[in-house]
DNA sequence: TTGTAAAGTGAGTAATCACTCATTTTCGTG
DNA sequence: CACGAAAATGAGTGATTACTCACTTTACAA
């Protein structure tokens, strides 16, 4: 299954890619008219009319180039899936970790900024997915999928990984992911959608999770 | 304001109370078909006639109680609010810091315990409104103020006891604050709302939590 | 039992919705 | 320029929406 991870994530993306050069430029402003419009209404409150509104388009337009408003929500989500958890599945990655003496710290430096920026980047169409996901179950059982199948397998031996190096407690590997995937995310999250109006620096706040996470909050002996 | 924060807090409760007392049976019939609706499509997506329909009423019924569809909203989650920060304010849980070497863990067990169960109990409506906070801009600007102006300043000084008291790190509060309530949010979400169907050992679960926070996942010496 | 206010009803309404389609405009190519 | 195809248009459509209101039923105190 791992040999094919590789293989399936390229065809993921390609598959999910926006493919930006085939697209006229009303249909650009559609999507980018759509995704503002999904991101501050909801993608049931938001209308079609004003999305083509706002796109500068005639309505029409927009049922040209997607059959149904959910077809168009889908074209904007759907690429983000693979992107978001793609950095696992990277060559550059797995060298990081064949390196036999990489420190966790600086792992974790590296997922840190990147999702951060990633999420900052991306932050409207994060807010889209983490609205509708609940409500698309196709879009939900692909997701599950995604996790269950790849995301966890490999979340797991990175921590397989730095558990032999001795680099972390030994514990069961699932409390262990959970923990830290909450850390990251909940981190991530905190500072790309729900606060982004709270300046920070970030490379502290970057350093001083990771720090946290590694040696907890409690009074060091 | 510290004194005032009490009394705000019952007049909050007061005032969100639901009241179930002086309701219609067939009220509350509406209120428990509209929670479940809004929590399976979503408030956008859900229709008075179909609230109407679950509730066995006429949909003229739920207009009598509610003059419009936000207002019946309102009444699901405005009482939620208050209810979700309660115990920060309550007697007892002030009483637990007042005795001098109440140990953190204690007060961290108290705290996810009672949390996880309130969030497994309205699992719905804590759904709800995390759908729909960011397009409700009222409910977002009371919740920003209930958290700036009382619920920070409560945690902030719950950190401050436990830091004189040497049982947490010397660091800027605001990092360990938004550190622990994100391990705390990120764990009762994760099991309560997230993924429920994984069923836990909720004790084991809570002190493993605790103890990764205050100590971290790095390898201890 | 009777009077009355509150609770409940459901057909009706104007507005809005996603989507269609006949027509026009734009664009690439020879 | 000429021409065929693709892109774009916007008025039109049936369905659905939140909400109203004239009316009926229920609850309860006198």
């Amino acid at each position: 299954m791992e040999q094919n991870t590789e293989q399936w994530l390229a065809d993921m993306l390609q598959l999910m890619e926006g493919d930006d050069s085939k697209k006229t430029e009303k249909q650009l402003k559609i999507i980018q008219a759509a995704t503002e419009i999904f991101s501050e209404k909801g993608y049931s409150a938001a209308s079609t009319s004003e999305i083509a509104q706002r796109a500068g388009v005639a309505e029409g337009t927009i049922f040209r180039h997607y059959k149904t408003k959910k077809d168009l929500l889908l074209s904007i989500v759907g690429p983000i899936l693979a992107k978001t958890v793609a950095p696992l599945f990277m060559r550059d990655f797995a060298k990081l970790l064949d390196q036999p003496y990489t420190q966790i710290e600086d792992f974790y430096r590296a997922v840190l900024r990147d999702r951060l920026d990633f999420a900052r980047k991306n932050a409207k169409i994060l807010r889209i997915v983490i609205q509708e996901l609940p409500f698309q179950p196709e879009l939900l059982a692909q997701v599950k999928i995604l996790f269950s199948e790849h995301v966890f397998a490999r979340i797991s031996r990175i921590y397989a990984h730095f558990q032999a190096q001795g680099q972390i407690m030994e514990a069961p590997s699932f409390r262990v992911l959970r923990f830290s995937v909450t850390t990251i995310v909940g981190m991530v999250l905190t500072h790309a959608i729900l606060m982004p109006e709270i300046s920070i620096d970030d490379e502290e706040e970057i350093n001083w999770t990771i720090d946290a996470l590694l040696h907890g909050i409690g009074k060091r002996s």
